[in-house]
Parts: structure tokens; C-alpha cells; sequence
DNA sequence: TTTAGCACTCAAACAGTTCAAGTGCTAAGA
DNA sequence: TCTTAGCACTTGAACTGTTTGAGTGCTAAA
């Protein structure tokens, strides 16, 4: 119990709680030596720390992760958060991607933290279809789809020399040998036998595969949407610039956020401080849950806030979102299955 | 000479300089008492300011522009930076815009500030060609191609029941009434007579209508690189978070920032802090610099950094910058245009 | 016109004081 | 054995006063 309020304190107001303001509290009556005796054991059992000998306490990691597994409440979502997004999910998206780029912003909106949104994926990509469309004299634009239903696109120029015959041999190429197979195997083919073949057609044959290759690493990297990057700034106690750069670094590259977002588990995951792998994250926590989009698979969201966060209203709003999310998929979905 | 010495001490050492100080730096023999007389001058004539009665001085807004315009030499441009910045000019690209985008980010890395670079454009965009890309059962992608060779596209959804002869019709309106025309032409047209003739061939036109126009208002719009944001902490004395958010987020308003930069002239142009139309750009300047692409037209690059910047540094290497750019994009077009 | 000299100003750094909010410990009481 | 009142002690924060150094403007003499 004392734990329990020592956290709830310390994430709404900052402060170290002491023993007087913290027996004032209590649901009984104790005295403040009371309370002094019970965080001398808690301090002992690790749970709570002091930032200086004579000051009130604070939550230590371990105590987080012990209010977090075994003590918090979920704070039930307020009416008008609820009203918030489902008006915020309402509108008419043309592309999933942009209701999971949404997400990331409402997340991020109601917290005031930084989001993060991944969006469904049932099984390893394929490759789907490959087209180049010439777009003029000197224009031609390499698209990639996928099985998923992903699509990457690039636009490159060539030297007018090259017609569109030897283009279109080159796309028979492409889909003759390699639809079907899943990216990275794909991308195993244009390290090893697929230039010299391509070379049968194009004099030049390295302006293609540079675009190839691109526009397949973009369709095979998990691709994320980050909301409320800006927000960092405020929820940050750090003044160091380069620590910011760091995290700000961090989040633009996919595949370290992808480390640190860890696997999904249908659980809400709640990772504190020093508990993520990365160092510059030690005084952040990460709050990840998944969603279900039907039989269309699972996405991922997350919110990154300070580690003195009130967790019980996170994990609320992170529980209501994902359910709000999940449902809008599902109709989004059954509206272009049908 | 004094306020010359005066805003080279200051912008290099961010310390409010004293007569002592200075009469030491002169090149000729005088008392500090001199100096102070000297400054005395300058203030009255408003080129300088104190931070307190009995500080030092500091250029004011007028001082700067003074200098700019009178004193400054540029700097001659160290072999190391030109080396910089030709090899990374150096490798084969593929597209303007990445060129242009790596401008960005060199000047930005030579000058830890932020950097922005926006595409040669010789004249107003015209709509030269749309297409409607199937890529599947649900999946469309529109592709619009100006006669600039700008090229901007989106994938949207649409319900199976669309059937390839409905988009080949939408293609062919679109194709027929406004191939030829500057882009905010084709915007009037969307707005007026468009819909309803779209309506003949689709049960449910907003979809298209939304993407057709997203992507026109994207290549309507200037669309300008920036490199180094993340510098602004850096060198952003405010420790005012909102402000430092006002800031991130002129930056990725197109139009704002179009505002922000100007009229572009074939001289390289100084705005020093207030004399910028931004409130919040006070503490600011921006060198900006146009560039000439053969009879590609003019391109601009601008630096953006604190009030007290070394100019004669920065407009030595925006100078230099300049050249090898135009240079680097003369070849590139000679390249495709044999 | 230049300069030495002087009185004055101010921010910054530092030391000392007070205050409030804590602590741990002890001994008495339930 | 647990709770509590009481007390001595610790600490950061806020504040005051002092000193110092870097600067100023002004005056009068060279």
C-alpha cells in the first residue's frame, strides 16, 4: 500500500514523498513514524530509493516493476479520450498506412508523450509484382508490391538510350524468377545471380539495381510511424543535446526501434528504465501493447514516456486505444474484403 | 575597424567585448580610454549595445546588417571543406532530388547548423501527364508527372467492384481536359466542374478525388530538403521548449518557410534576426543563395543559424557551396541530356 | 585628439544563514 | 511485538551580504 502511493505520488507530482504527506494519505491512521519504519523496509527490499540522506523517497526500477506487475490499476478512460478517438479514427482512410500513421498522433495527443504504430502483419513477405511505368523520355518509376499489400515506390531517371523494350524484358525477368518468394530472399538473388542477368539487357545495368534494391529494403524493413516526436522535448528532464540527438537518432532508424520495442506480446508490456537494452533510454519507459486486426494479423503500438509516468493512466488509455484501433480495422476491412 | 573587431570577437567568443579587450586586438596602437569613446560613438549611433550598464558591447541588429553589408570578407574556403564537399557530391545519383537532398545535409555537417535546399525550377509546373496504376485486386496508384519532371504519386484502396474500364475513363477526362495547364489551374478545375463529371464513371468519387488532389497540392507545392535539424539544439541558445516547437514546425511547413526565405536573388542574402517576417526567427539569421542549373533554372540553398554567427565563415563557404552545386548539376544534366 | 586616472556599476562567484521537509533512533505505551 | 511521540540531525533551497573583476563614463592634462 505504502508502495503504491509512493508511486502514485511521485509520477503526478515529482517530488519525493515523505513520511508526514504520505501517512496524511494512507486510507487508515498511522503515524508518520509508522510510515518511517515501512520505508526503511521497502528501501532494504530495494523498492524505493533516497536522492539524497535526508529526503523522502522515490521509486527505485525494481520498485516500478513491482508496482507495475502486482499493484496497478488500470485508470478507467475518460468519456471524452474515448470521444477523441473514435472522432479521430472516424474519417475515411484510402490506406491502412494512414490510419496507423493517425494512430501514432492521436496516442501521442493524449499523453503528450511520443508514439509509436506498426501496422498489421500476418506472415513474412512476398514478393507480389514488380513494374517499372515509363514516365517520359528520360523518367521511369520502379514499383514493388507485396503480398502484404504494401507498396514501394522510386522514381529514377535513365539515359534516353534505353527503350522500353529492354525495360519490359527486364520486369519479365524480375517476375519470371523471383515472385512468390519472400524479400530477403529476394534480396539474396541481387547480391548474387540477378546482375549478371540483368546485365544481358542493360548496358548500365547499376542505376536499376540500386533502385531495386532500394525499394526492396524499404518494403522488407518494418516500416513505423512516430507521433508526437516534439513532445520529447518537454517530457525530457535531460538538458544534454547530444543525449537528445541520441534519442532522436534512435527513433529515426527502424531497425534499433524495432530492438527496443522487443517482441509483441498480447499482454500490455510496460519496460522501465534501465530494463531496456538501450542506455540512453534509462530514464524512459516504453509502454507497448498489440492489437488484432481480424485475420489480417498483428500490429504494434507503443508510447514512450518519462519513467516517472502515471502508469495506471497510461495503461488505461493504451488498453481502451488498442480495442478503439483494433475495431476501426476491422470495419475498414470488411468494407474492402466485401 | 572597431565594429568589425567587435563582431568578429563576439561571434566567435559569445562574450559581450570591452575596450581593454579590443584596443589590444587593434592593429595600430590606442588606449582602451579611446576605444571607449570609439564606442561610444558606435552606440549612440545604435550599431552597438550593452547587456548592462557597465558590460561590454555587443552588435545590435543594425551593427550586423552594417557589417554585412560594408565590412565582412568572406572567408577563402578551406581546401578540406572543398574536398568535403565534392566527394560527396561525387557519387552517382539518380535523381535530382537526392542531390539536392544531400546538399541539405553537407552544409548543414560543414556548418553544425541547419541547412535547406530547394530544386532548380525554371518555371511554373504543368501538368504533363496521369496515370491510374492497378497493382492488384483493391490496390490503384495515381502518378502524376509535371513538365518539370517533378513526379509525386500515392496508393489508395478502392472497393473490387471498380472495374479497369471505369479508371481508364477517369485517366482519359483527366488526360483530355487539363494536360498542359499550370497546376493551380488543374486545383480550380477540381474544385468546380471536375466532381461532376468524375461522378459519370464513379458510383463513389471522393476517394479519387482526395488522392488526385493530394497529390496535386504535393507537387504544386515547393518542396524543399532540410538538413541537420537536429543542430538547432544545439545551437539554439533558448531553453524554451515551445519555442523550440514553433520552430521545428515552421520548418516543416512548406509554405511558411517559402515566406521565411524570400525573394531569392542572385546575391548572397543576409536576414539578420528581426529583420525577418518571423517572430520567432528573432534570434536567428538565415544566408541564402541561389544556384544556377545550366538553363535548368535557379535552385536556392539557405543556412540557418544564431544571430551571432561568423559570417565571413559562413557566406565564404554558402559561396563556395553554391558553385560546386551548379557545377555538380551541370554535369549530371549533361549526363541525361546527350 | 588622445590618454591617464578615477569613481562608479554590474554580474558572478562565494560564504553564511535560515527554513522547511525530511530522516533515523530511542524509549514509552498498547 | 507493534505503534508512536519526541528529538537530534541532515539536506537542499532560498536568501542575504561580500568580494572581485571586468567593464563603464567623465574629467582634466598632455
Amino acid at each position: 500500500m505504502i508502495l503504491k502511493a509512493i508511486v502514485r505520488d511521485y509520477t503526478s507530482s515529482g517530488v519525493p514523498v515523505g513520511s508526514k504527506a504520505l501517512a496524511a494519505q494512507l486510507p487508515m491512521h498511522v503515524s508518520s513514524a509508522t510510515v518511517r519504519n515501512e520505508m526503511a523496509a521497502l528501501e532494504e527490499l530495494g523498492l524505493i530509493a533516497k536522492t539524497h540522506s535526508s529526503s523522502g523517497r522515490i521509486p527505485s526500477v525494481k520498485g516500478y516493476r513491482y508496482y507495475v506487475d502486482h499493484l496497478v490499476q488500470p485508470d478507467p478512460i475518460k468519456a471524452n479520450d474515448i470521444d477523441i478517438i473514435k472522432s479521430s479514427l472516424e474519417g475515411q482512410f484510402l490506406k491502412i498506412d494512414e490510419i496507423i500513421e493517425t494512430s501514432a498522433k492521436i496516442l501521442s495527443n493524449l499523453t503528450s508523450y511520443t508514439a509509436f504504430s506498426l501496422k498489421p502483419e500476418h506472415k513474412q513477405s512476398r514478393l507480389s509484382g514488380f513494374r517499372l511505368v515509363p514516365l517520359g523520355k528520360r523518367q521511369v518509376m520502379a514499383v514493388l508490391v507485396t503480398d502484404n499489400g504494401d507498396v514501394e515506390s522510386q522514381t529514377f531517371n535513365i539515359t534516353p538510350k534505353i527503350t522500353g523494350d529492354q525495360l519490359e524484358a527486364v520486369v519479365r525477368l524480375i517476375n519470371d524468377q523471383l515472385i512468390g518468394k519472400p524479400l530477403d530472399e529476394v534480396l539474396e538473388a541481387l547480391k548474387s545471380d540477378i546482375p549478371m542477368q540483368v546485365a544481358n539487357y542493360l548496358q548500365q545495368p547499376e542505376g536499376f539495381l540500386k533502385v531495386f534494391g532500394d525499394v526492396l529494403t524499404q518494403a522488407a524493413q518494418e516500416r513505423f510511424y512516430v507521433g508526437g516526436r516534439l513532445n520529447l522535448l518537454s517530457f525530457s528532464d535531460s538538458n544534454d543535446v547530444d543525449e537528445l540527438k541520441s534519442l532522436y537518432t534512435l527513433m529515426d532508424h527502424s531497425d534499433d526501434m524495432a530492438d527496443v520495442l522487443g517482441k509483441p506480446s498480447d499482454r500490455i508490456q510496460v519496460k522501465i528504465g534501465s530494463e531496456m537494452t538501450n542506455d540512453i533510454l534509462k530514464d524512459y519507459s516504453l509502454i507497448t501493447a498489440t492489437y488484432e486486426a481480424g485475420d489480417h494479423g498483428k500490429g504494434v503500438i507503443a508510447l514512450l514516456g518519462p519513467t516517472r509516468m502515471p502508469y495506471s493512466r497510461m495503461i488505461g488509455l493504451v488498453g481502451a486505444f488498442r480495442q478503439e484501433l483494433a475495431q476501426r480495422l476491422i470495419d475498414y476491412y470488411r468494407y474492402f474484403d466485401q
